[in-house]
DNA sequence: TATAATGTCTCTAGTCACTAGAGGTTCAAG
DNA sequence: CTTGAACCTCTAGTGACTAGAGACATTATA
């Protein structure tokens, strides 16, 4: 048995976070000694292990909500894990586009000042007070 | 002059965030009529326009207020806006990166499953019940 | 000019996934 | 048996908004 301490070295994750998963539903109610302090067993420390690595991967509470369910009924069709996870996919493409586009308009501002300046002919602010000398979109 | 309302229509932002840029002090407060209600001009239209470039590159609140500080002191060094400018470009590609190992492992794991199997057998699932199966670390 | 529709006001509370802190209790080591 | 670390619950704060209630202002039409 692991007290929460423990399963938190273990896990990487911190304490007030694994008790914030119990309290959203992620991780059942723990066992608690005599004195009211959790205590976790081999279920506890894999539970915890895949919400550590969901949402390393970007997976909202929601989601791993959702997860976990599915893994609690190994009978189910896993149609919906495979939405989920392409759905987080999908996502995490997304905002590699933008964040690719935006990359690319702050290397060019930020390189158009070299600090030297005075801010009344700084290339940063002006870029910032004139959207049209930006190359692209956002 | 321009009302709340217009000033977010030609700006793209809207109502409520404008009202909590003037909370948050990136706004002067504006005028406002007889009745209470806000009136912009023209410096409030640029002002706002500024905000709004800068956000959508990223630029956090905090980040803006100073770059805004520093636009109305044109005789100051500009060297604080380039710092900023290129923290932001720094914490773009940090992101970014991150989000490439991402994206390489949640493809991987959404592609080992075609979500005709049964939970039990979901390679989504196995993958983030067991981080061995991970090409990369993350 | 009266009325109706739309716009605006302030204030509070909610979002997400935690994090920090206060004030008190329990546990394990020596 | 004492000490000190770990644990407990509860509340509030983070960032950048968003939503909604209930009241007041402005504008357009009849």
């Amino acid at each position: 048995m692991y007290s929460i301490g423990q399963l938190s070295k273990r896990t990487n994750v911190k304490v007030p976070t694994i008790r914030y998963y119990e309290e959203m539903g992620l991780l059942d109610e723990a066992e608690r000694t005599a004195g009211n302090q959790r205590r976790y067993g081999k279920d506890g420390l894999e539970r915890l292990s895949f919400i550590r690595h969901a949402r390393d991967l970007g997976f909202s509470i929601d989601a791993i909500s959702a997860l976990i369910e599915l893994q609690q009924n190994p009978d189910r069709s896993c149609d919906a894990a495979q939405e989920i996870a392409s759905a987080q996919l999908a996502d995490v493409r997304a905002k590699m586009k933008r964040l690719r586009t935006l990359e690319k308009e702050l290397a060019r501002i930020s390189k158009g000042c070299d600090g030297d300046g005075v801010a009344e002919d700084c290339y940063v602010l002006a870029s910032l007070s004139d959207h049209g000398l930006c190359e692209h979109e956002h």
